[in-house]
DNA sequence: GCAAAAGTGTTGGAAATACACCCATGT
DNA sequence: ACATGGGTGTATTTCCAACACTTTTGC
């Protein structure tokens, strides 16, 4: 495939500009993705083994250097096509990591971004063996300061899902109240009371019901709900919450 | 001062540095400082007048390119130094900005910090005619778009300090709690119960009477108290709050 | 008919809100 | 004495947490 060939292409590239930044003294800057998935009641993160000696068989996000012309985002966007395929996938900046030392090869400062996909929706694509849907849970080491990066970002991730509607684009398009609920569990590592998380999601209206209903399951089937965000969207946000801390 | 010359010499680089950024083609990074203060119940924000002739009588944020051996925190604590004087301030990163044309003069991605100091505690500096406090509620155009970045980092500050404990970097070491609800009235828009404010505080256990009260007011003087961080930092976050949006 | 998860309401306690009067100080 | 804001308690409402049984489907 031709992206396979440019992504090649890209690699050894890098190295190349990144020891030219170096001797030039001069700051490169690159974006690295957080590509959450869920699958099978798991959290998982897509990730790639690096390519540098020194973190040789070391996990690392993916992420590219920016090129002249182009927005942060768009820079994200393209490493997210790259990769998944995907096209228009929920995706927000997290951080910018700086600290003057923290890659090896050259002064790198990196902005972190978070994605969400539904992991179904390109599973075509793995058969690039470097690339791997790992566990978040299970995660140790990693390559440059990603570990670092990873767990900020999953931190993130446990906050901004209680405020904002983001867990669907992990989900496919409908879905049922106990897969809604698997995935709250599996993020935040709590249990939740059934009747009070349908409770809790029926009364905030935002819940389609489809009028379908799963297949295929070995007990009774739950209907199908589609989240409206159009009607989230119109809908006026409160800045009071009320202290707490 | 060899502060300010300091200074005058670093802003005729910075064009130099710019331009050879521009024509080599490279990525410049900054960061930029929005640093707020409270007085006269009002929330101000230190700004300068900007330097470019493009943006001429506009206001711009306190900024500066990064050195290459210096963290991205390391930066904004140089900036905040050099033009506050201050030292141990409250200094958080908020978002990076990295649209491909935002530098009228070359390609820089910058990186917003948020500041919070007392303005009393550094009066004393603001001599300097080009650096001034400025209402935030009142301010319209600024250069580059340092409007943008300032107003997410309002709004960040709103969301922030109901969550969190940084409103007292506002405000003396003591205060009353009048001054502690003005400060919170005035960056949230709201106005508080007086006495529901006051139950809030207390019963979260974290204000620490000093036995100390107002003096010179033309009435009743309010007890004073100092927020205790210790404490704060041992009581555990609990990170499920509840799903609401 | 049995296993497995879907679906459904009520109740008690905690927290948030609304609200009004007396007190201490400076002038 | 009066003007100004400091300081306090209670009743009401709203929100959250706990909890158990019946229903539907596949096997």
């Amino acid at each position: 495939m031709v992206a396979d060939n440019a992504l090649t292409t890209r690699q050894k590239n890098i190295k190349t500009i990144l020891k030219q930044l170096e001797s030039d003294g001069i700051i490169g800057i690159s974006v690295d993705c957080v590509i959450f998935g869920f699958d099978e009641n798991e959290l998982k993160v897509l990730l790639i083994k690096s390519d540098l000696e020194k973190f040789r068989d070391k996990w690392s996000l993916l992420g590219d250097l920016v090129n002249n012309h182009e927005d942060l985002r768009e820079a994200a966007y393209r490493i997210l096509k790259e990769r998944t395929g995907l096209n228009d996938v929920y995706l927000e900046q997290v951080k910018a990591f700086g600290e003057a030392n923290r890659h090896p090869a050259a002064r790198v400062v990196t902005i972190a971004y978070c994605s969400l996909i539904n992991i179904q929706h390109h599973q075509l694509k793995i058969h690039d063996n470097e690339l791997h849907w790992h566990k978040v849970s299970t995660l140790k080491e990693m390559a440059f300061d990603h570990r670092k990066i990873l767990s900020l970002c999953y931190e993130w991730l446990q906050k901004r899902i209680q405020e904002h509607p983001l867990g669907f684009s992990l989900l496919p398009k409908t879905f049922s109240l106990r897969e809604l609920q698997n995935l709250y569990e599996a993020i935040l590592d709590v249990k939740l009371d059934r009747r009070n998380f349908r409770k809790k999601f029926f009364t905030m209206g935002l819940l389609e019901d489809t009028g379908e209903f799963e297949a295929n399951v070995p007990h009774r089937p739950g209907k199908l709900y589609r989240f409206n965000y159009e009607k989230y969207q119109k809908k006026e946000r409160k800045k009071w919450f009320g202290i707490d801390f």
